[in-house]
DNA sequence: TCATCTATTTATAAATG
DNA sequence: TCATTTATAAATAGATG
């Protein structure tokens, strides 16, 4: 697609992997709004430049489609809706040993609404990877009540539950290229 | 680029939209994947099709470099790595506030770890909205703190921590190299 | 550094099996 | 309905200012 054909290996040349990570993903975005676009789908892309920096585009937005994806159950693909209740059933079935992590899990945010701030002295830096790896579990288990709580909301208050930060509670909506996150309003084109 | 060229509008017939989506789609992921090559970058694409089914590409996986995204604070962009004390320094500079808030979500996981399981009674599903909320930002406050400290350790391990799920609450290695959502391989294909 | 140019390669719309 | 083919539009690698 230019003078010569290229190797689909990492290009070497910082300088020359820069230009190329521009051009093409000027061209990538621009086939997803024509995706969008010719198809009427919605469109999420996320990638960092070779230099760390977020770059990203969403029809109709970057946080509306990751959070349909991700809120989306592993079991169910029903499409449009999906009462809470068939979502009910199926953790049930998942037995007691999750009714216990939940319930640990609520008992973990309960703690913390009256928490003692000054309990805790050690730095999270100071902890060790095991720990780590265990609240990251207990934090995974909240996640998953919200998740699960999600479904019964509309995209607005779904979408409050998983943005990062949540000033933008509201629903701000309209394609958008750029930075999906908040700062960013349009587009960066350069890294 | 076809025999005709096309006006950037929905295409009206829903079997021809339907192949043009499959068409592009398949580009679109192709292009991505030649991104992520030649530049060595993490790029993740969520697409719904006109039938409302997921798609999605991710390099290395579309949750962690989802969760790059989510999680990033949105004041600094320090690119490559930046050493935790950099991290540390941002983050006290932040003032009081953070503090406060940080020991919380501390004292929450430790809170966690001996808890007395039958403390709460209510249901997840019966909690206000507020609260989900409030949990909700402490979670995220659990996080901030985990990604901090997970720039001092190798990609591994950062993946473990960014990934969703991992079933094995213990150090189950080899992150998953493509994966979408949990169960999702890499790119469903057909819709 | 950076935008623009253009020779080529690549993607794909429509045709075809 | 699909997969394959083909003529053409579009993207882009390297050149150039």
């Amino acid at each position: 697609m230019g003078r010569r054909k290229i190797e689909m290996k990492m290009v070497t040349d910082r300088s020359c992997r820069q230009v190329t990570f521009s051009k093409r993903r000027t061209g990538l975005f621009k086939k997803a709004n024509e995706l969008a676009t010719l198809c009427a789908v919605q469109i999420a892309i996320i990638v960092f430049s070779p230099g760390g920096k977020p770059f990203s585009f969403g029809n109709p937005g970057v946080e509306p489609v990751v959070g349909r994806f991700l809120n989306r159950g592993d079991e169910h693909h029903d499409g449009q809706l999906n009462g809470i209740q068939r979502r009910i059933q199926l953790e049930k079935k998942r037995g007691e040993a999750l009714e216990k992590a939940l319930a640990r899990a609520k008992a973990s945010a309960a703690a913390a609404g009256g928490g003692s701030d000054s309990l805790i002295s050690r730095s999270v830096e100071e902890m060790g990877m095991e720990e780590l790896v265990e609240m990251r579990r207990r934090l995974v288990d909240l996640r998953e009540q919200l998740d699960g709580r999600a479904v019964e909301m509309e995209a607005s208050s779904t979408l409050l539950l998983l943005s990062n930060k949540s000033e933008s509670a509201g629903d701000s909506r309209g394609g958008s290229w750029g930075g999906g996150r908040r700062r960013r309003s349009v587009a960066k084109w350069r890294d």
